[in-house]
DNA sequence: GCAATATACTAGGACATCCAAGGGTTTGGA
DNA sequence: TCCAAACCCTTGGATGTCCTAGTATATTGC
């Protein structure tokens, strides 16, 4: 998006924020703020992986959800738990994905208030080389250490217990 | 936006990465999905402190920077740059920012094509009550060790160079 | 058994991000 | 000098996320 910058905007925060006297979480916010960064960068390769099968990453991870379950089949409130987003933005991928025929919404056999989502043939066939793609092409390069993923995902794990995401 | 899972659903993700034969990606895989889910979580904490002043993280940003600028005032292309984001989401912010009286567009001195964006009184006022909200309820209250947020700052840092942000 | 409460999904709206294109301004090489 | 290439900002469109209702179905409690 633009040609890499002189210097660590993130670091010139921090000074910035020790220099007008917040000190104290200056290293907090450059943390956070490196985060967030890290995410946009990441998000966008993935993105990039999985423009050519027609999917964004909301999509896909619908789709490597829906292939780990037993029966290919999962409840919209249930993928919206695990996915933890909000159920509407469920719907939105939902709808998406059932226009592009990888998956089909069905009644709960039980419920009457429950949709299912279920995985198409098609559906499953390209979780399965989108998941190849993205493994190879990012998960397989990330360019974290070993030790600095174990790292992360205690630190982001303990994170993300402390905000309430699970129990455990 | 739900209560706690029963388990940490990223943990169950890499045991079915590693179940299906992706066992040398996993790890990363899961340090990836553990960002891609602490940047929400985050975001919703900051955005939530940061409604009350009616500004959301994208505008506090860019009001934060123009406040470290010594004239207070930045050229469009120049901020798109430090905050890394595309230059549609700039202009986006500052439309809005303008619409609430937080900073005005004038035209640069020398350069036809470009356009400053000047903080007013107000905008200043704004931003260091913000920031001060935001240090004392988010970054003051982070949740991550002292010794985990240098761990963040070194790898995050190491990476966001690595993808050609800075060169430093 | 029926009304009140809780749950599940969807529709509509506000925002943010990016990409593709278009119009104006500068710069640089022929 | 002058025109093509480079640069800057904006508009319009596609997506994703969340929130706030609104509708339909289940569950609960009296």
């Amino acid at each position: 998006m633009g040609s890499p910058l002189p210097r660590d905007p993130i670091a010139d925060a921090q000074r910035n924020w020790e220099r007008h006297g917040w000190g104290e979480v200056a290293a907090p916010m450059a943390a956070i703020t490196a985060i967030m960064r890290t995410q946009q960068i990441l998000l966008a390769r993935i993105e990039g992986v999985l423009k050519p099968f027609g999917l964004t990453f909301a999509r896909y991870e619908l789709l490597a959800l829906l292939s780990f379950a037993r029966s290919g089949a999962l409840p919209m409130n249930k993928a919206s738990a695990l996915l933890q987003v909000h159920p509407t933005s469920v719907t939105n991928a939902v709808d998406r994905l059932e226009k592009a025929a990888l998956v089909v919404r069905s009644p709960h056999p039980t419920d009457g208030r429950t949709t299912l989502i279920e995985l198409t043939a098609e559906g499953r066939t390209l979780a399965k080389r989108a998941t190849t793609a993205l493994n190879n092409e990012v998960f397989g390069r990330s360019g974290f250490g070993d030790e600095d993923v174990e790292h992360l995902i205690r630190v982001l794990g303990d994170f993300r217990k402390a905000a309430g995401d699970f129990t455990d």
